[in-house]
DNA sequence: TCAAAAGTGTTCTCCCTACACCCATGG
DNA sequence: CCATGGGTGTAGGGAGAACACTTTTGA
């Protein structure tokens, strides 16, 4: 098999991108799956991902890869850990640099080009290819540590949302449970925050208060150095 | 140029690690450079590091290099980013592995194999090869990240130590000023420190009382979860 | 009519913070 | 004798946590 027309005096191994899609709606937190159609793993689900090119660096390659496979283009890519093992994939040496994508889902249902992805919900996974679950489980731990440094409801939440939302963004990710008046309370003294007045609240109904996050207060905070507790 | 041995169909980039080294002593934190004996940056410092064998996953690579290049072994390595900039490296595309480690200078200095290697003050850093300048930045902010969650006093600190050393250890890192009483208050209460009591301390004597880390309530208390907050 | 969601305040406790004086040692 | 380092306690304020009832709507 000596058709390659790239030669090394050392060997190297193969070095891939994978996403970990974060979606979040009603059902809780999600991450999108692609159904691989070729072996090795054929019929088991997978990250969308794929060899890096030689004119791209790491994240440029995952943003392709994860329009190309999914059709979508996420705002927010963060990489998180790089997978090393010798023998995690059954065709060769390969190490992939994992990313996590954070997209509002319910900006994106039915948006799917690629017919084979599909959302699971995070208690729900099946078995996925390579060392996939591994990764999964590092991507979690690492979503779960940065929703304490930022608010990750800024990318998963919609623009315009309500107090319950978020606070079942932070119940799903970090699987507890919070008071409802203290969770407010705590979140709007943050001062990201601004409430959406357009005219439709009225106390006494059931209508909840709606909230945009308020950027540039953020990035002020955060250049001053804050870290939210809970 | 076709001396080489290994060919691919697809090209493929050269990948190696490299490690950041931190230490602690009196004189506050540093981190561990190597004088680069060849080009490109012949001169130069740099972080140990070098080629990944195929037999080899990054972390262990990473240990190798360190001690190959330095002498030292390291008890703690970490990865924390890597880097794909696709001109990084003058030689061709590269990408690294960046762990960073965390070494007991005490019992490190004097140790050095490597007559280059040297320990400089992480607020007097030669001009660094490749992006080498931008890798110390990015391990810098993992390690005040880190800080924040596990006590890294347990690598940086000698098995014995006197609270003053702990909290000069945490104005360094995180580069902030506490009150001494206050910061051993809340050390204490955290419960990961035992006061060694070998009959030398009298109160109202020069002496300082001594602790060690008690890794088992350490252990503990991070599976329920936990955080340091400073 | 029943369940689910949302509005609304107070109290108590604990933790964080700021702060001053004395003693012992070594130079 | 003076500079350095270390031991020691308190008072006040602020933030977190616990907690119940009413209203509306949709099933």
């Amino acid at each position: 098999m000596n058709k390659g027309k790239y030669t090394y005096e050392y060997p190297r191994p193969s070095v891939t991108t994978d996403c970990v899609i974060f979606g979040f709606g009603s059902d809780g937190l999600s991450v999108l799956l692609i159904e691989r159609g070729i072996e090795p793993f054929k019929g088991c689900w997978a990250f969308p991902g794929g060899f890096m090119k030689m004119d791209e660096d790491a994240e440029t390659c995952a943003r392709r890869e994860l329009e190309e496979e999914t059709g979508l283009k996420a705002d927010y890519v963060e990489q998180f850990a790089t997978f090393t093992d010798v023998d995690r994939d059954p065709r060769g040496r390969t190490i992939t640099i994992a990313y996590f994508a954070l997209v509002k889902k319910a900006e994106v249902t039915g948006a799917d080009d690629a017919a084979q992805a599909k959302w699971f919900r995070i208690s729900d996974i099946p078995q996925l290819a390579f060392d996939h679950d591994r990764i999964l489980r590092v991507a979690l731990k690492a979503l779960r540590e940065k929703i304490h440094f930022e608010p990750v409801g800024f990318e998963l939440l919609p623009d315009v949302f309500v107090m319950s939302q978020l606070q079942n963004l932070y119940e799903s990710v970090l699987d507890v449970k919070f008071d409802r008046r203290n969770f407010a309370n705590k979140m709007l003294k943050l001062g990201i925050l601004t409430e959406v007045n357009d005219g439709s609240f009225r106390p006494g109904t059931r209508d909840a208060k709606k909230y945009t996050f308020n950027k540039d207060s953020y990035m002020l905070m955060k250049s001053k150095g804050f870290r939210l507790e809970f």
